[in-house]
RNA sequence: CGAGUAAGCCAGACAGCCGCGUGUGCAUGCCGAAAGGCCGUACACGAGGAAAGUCCGGGCUCCAUAGGGCAAGGAUAACGGGUAACGCCCGCCGAAGGCGACUUUAGGACGAGUGCAACAGAAAUAUACCGCUGACGGUUUGCGCCGUCAGUAAGGGUGGAAAGGUGGGGUAAGAGCCCACCGGGCGGCUGGGAACAGUCCGCUCCUGUAAACUCUAUCCGGAGCAACACCGUGGGAGGACACAUAGGUUGGCCCGACCGUCCUCAGGAGGUGGCUUGAGCUUUGCGGCAACGCAAGGCCUAGACAGAUGGCUGUCCAAUACAGAACCCGGCUUACAGACUUGCUCGUGCA
RNA sequence: GCGCCCGUAGCUCAGCAGGAUAGAGCAUUCGCCUCCUAAGCGAAGGGUCGGACGUUCGAAUCGUCUCGGGCGUG
């Protein structure tokens, strides 16, 4: 992913959950804060309660696949943080994608469609 | 052909586009004093049979320990072998199941001691309720009946279990009291490397329970890669030096603000190593029933640190299960869609 | 990684050095009481003791394996 890094400390967590913004389906829950100019990061948190090692896996690399796909779309210097829910675990490649792509709109976070 | 049984093996394949981790090479664009880091690009490699549960056994590291033993605590339990080791594996014996191939098996000791055995039953490890028998006494013409004392586990019913079982002799009635046969135990003899087996001989200890305490034999020091080693801002402890209207830092100077200096020790956050060449995989030959061992040749096959395998499309296929390495090995257990191979057994038919 | 605990009625818990009817409180249903309700009183229903296998004459209790849930600690 060219301009996006990604989050690892929890503080960072943190911060992002308590000061940023937030929207959610029944499948993730998107929130995003402003960050570094010029630098968007992306966390990803799939909690062990969406199931065993395997699935957890599954809808990491889905959400991370779906966001690097869209990232050109995306506008630049915030950081975002998808939390995937239980029922992710049996949502569709496809689900997901409809879902981010609502919630990226509804946050302002995706450059106006042409 | 059908039914079964045992063992082994695979764990979707191929193609295209986009994307990820590690290593090597190239390029030198950016940062840096340098070491090096970031970015780009090419190539190679990139999860499992269980990677899982964490139930055992080791390697490795640190701590403890002169060396050894005892106790405590824990584990294991027929015998022989394999192994680095094991509670694992192989072979074999006994027991149980199956027509059979074959499968299952915590399988030492209750003849060292202690405990427990509810309810039922007269009585539960010792016993006389009913019954049977004898003696004495009473009663009766007599048979018999009643009482006291003694003998008796053959019969009754209860129970998982009632002094090993069946038959005969014997006796007042009975009893391993005696005899024959049988079960189990102990000692001897024969066979076997051993467990063990035996139409052999002797003894006569014979309820069950040790997944009850216990006894016997063997084994075990503790902790874990977040171990441990190295670097290590700030802060801490100790020592030496300096003793204060001093000195240092900030600053051109004053005011103001802050502060002892050096060395040693342990070391939070963070970083680097540990980190993958190993009781490794594989081919052939030899030894062994086998587990396995030996010799020669060949091969290098993830190493992350918020943690790499995904998305889309097409073809084949009946369909794709269980499931993701985290220091590393040997096992065990559990989960699992299916595909394939081989040996053997039983039944049926044909020649 | 290491260590520990708990699964029993719809809920919260007893019973766990084996003994055969598995109890208690709350809740549910029915009856009494009351003009009615609550409270009170009386009764009833509801359990394969998380699962499988074993030891034993007999297992909620003992052993092994397993499933689920929770906690401590570096």
């Amino acid at each position: 992913m060219k301009v996006t890094s990604s989050i690892k400390q929890n503080y960072e967590f943190r911060r992002v959950y308590n000061a940023g913004k937030s929207a959610a389906t029944g499948l993730i829950v998107v929130y995003c804060r402003r960050g570094l100019r010029g630098r968007s990061r992306l966390g990803l948190t799939v909690g062990t309660k969406v199931g065993k090692a395997v699935v957890r896996n599954k809808v990491r690399r889905r959400l991370k696949e779906i966001y690097r796909l869209h990232e050109a779309e995306m506008r630049r210097g915030f950081d975002v943080v998808i939390v995937a829910r239980v029922k992710s675990q049996v949502a569709t490649y496809q689900q997901l994608e409809k879902d981010f792509l609502r919630l990226a709109d509804k946050l302002g976070l995706r450059e106006d469609q042409p």
